[in-house]
DNA sequence: TCCTGTGTACTGACCGGTTGGTATGTTACG
DNA sequence: CGTAACATACCAACCGGTCAGTACACAGGA
């Protein structure tokens, strides 16, 4: 019913995304955004304490969601453990199509938040690395995954791989992100080499 | 003997590169540049005709050198498809110690090159991926690595978990560089999962 | 040995333009 | 009439870059 909500908040905070995206956090100014929307920088400083809030807001509203949609993977007891490999591989590819923006900003931009701010998103940032790691270790524990594999290595090795494909993928390309998350999944789980060795 | 040439052209790069590795390429003034060094801007323009072209140098010094290292381990005949994925790894997270600013103003700072130098650079960054790519392909048509495996998402993420380990890996961690390069290629190869399917 | 010419390496003052941010109106509406 | 939602005008600081001028080393001619 009530679709249409300007809600010049939040359109800042979209338009700001984009901007940010394309040229960079400290290359767009404010006047910049606001010549987007057609307003001035009253109506910005109106809705945000400052340029850095904004930045703030971006980060928090990202790193909050993608914890929530991890955690509804990584507890779910009907998946094999190499089943949630590939689900979180595919989050995060999909995710470049769904929301890559908010993904490439929250990489790149986060050090223009201060460090009161940084103290707030780096635990959160760490805490999606941890709960690979956990969910790595238990599937070594279950015997799902080699005893060798070096659970802390294993997440930053998947987070490489997922988060990497920012650079290059695009949705739109010659492969699906299921085929590229499903070739992802399998290079990391069986490999590509052709076995010769004991097992 | 002349041992000690100071040459400023150099000492210039070399001050630019901590600071923008610390603060940025946009977030380091030419002003900063030069009070570290105890000089003025004059100076600055002397030796380099724009802040951008000092950029334009650190970049391509990097992505050359790295292009010629990897030129020497992707031509050894003597060494297997397996030894050249080890090589491969090893010399980027190695690199991380080696030239761990110059990586990352290469990958962060990228975007503030104009497009006509960008387009110097991308070629050679490409190529660099090219090359890897080409070796898998070559590895699959010889054996060595499963039919499946496509050689484009190989290298991609062959260079997806060597690269993030620029944002975390530290030389005086608990593990080494070999080490690291090790695990990872041990994962690559062979796969974090116990064997439980056809082959 | 002295004088003079010349190129190198650098200084310091300055430019127009832009920045994030603010103080103070003005307007529309409940 | 009061308050929410803006517009307008402005600020000091800073930006990359320019430019005329200069200290000094060194060469060469007399």
């Amino acid at each position: 019913m009530n679709d249409e909500k300007p809600d010049m908040r939040t359109l800042i905070a979209e338009v700001s995304l984009a901007l940010f995206e394309k040229r960079g956090f400290t290359e767009t100014s404010v006047q910049d955004i606001c010549d987007e929307l057609g307003v001035t920088k009253g109506t910005f400083y109106y809705y945000f304490a400052s340029k850095e809030a904004l930045l703030m807001d971006i980060h928090e509203q990202y790193i909050v969601t993608l914890l929530e949609e991890q955690g509804k993977i990584l507890a779910d007891a009907d998946l094999t453990y190499r089943e949630k490999v590939c689900a979180i591989l595919y989050m995060l590819i999909r995710d470049i199509e769904k929301r890559g923006a908010r993904g490439r900003v929250f990489f790149r931009e986060m050090r223009h938040l201060n460090d009161e701010r940084k103290a707030k998103i780096v635990p959160l940032r760490n805490q999606f690395r941890l709960n690979i790691e956990q969910m790595v270790r238990e599937g070594v524990e279950a015997g799902a995954f080699r005893s060798a594999t070096n659970p802390k290595l294993a997440a930053f090795a998947l987070l490489g791989i997922a988060n990497w494909s920012y650079q290059w993928f695009h949705p739109d390309g010659e492969l699906s992100d299921q085929e590229v998350a499903d070739a992802f999944a399998a290079m990391l789980l069986e490999g590509i080499e052709v076995a010769s060795r004991d097992r």
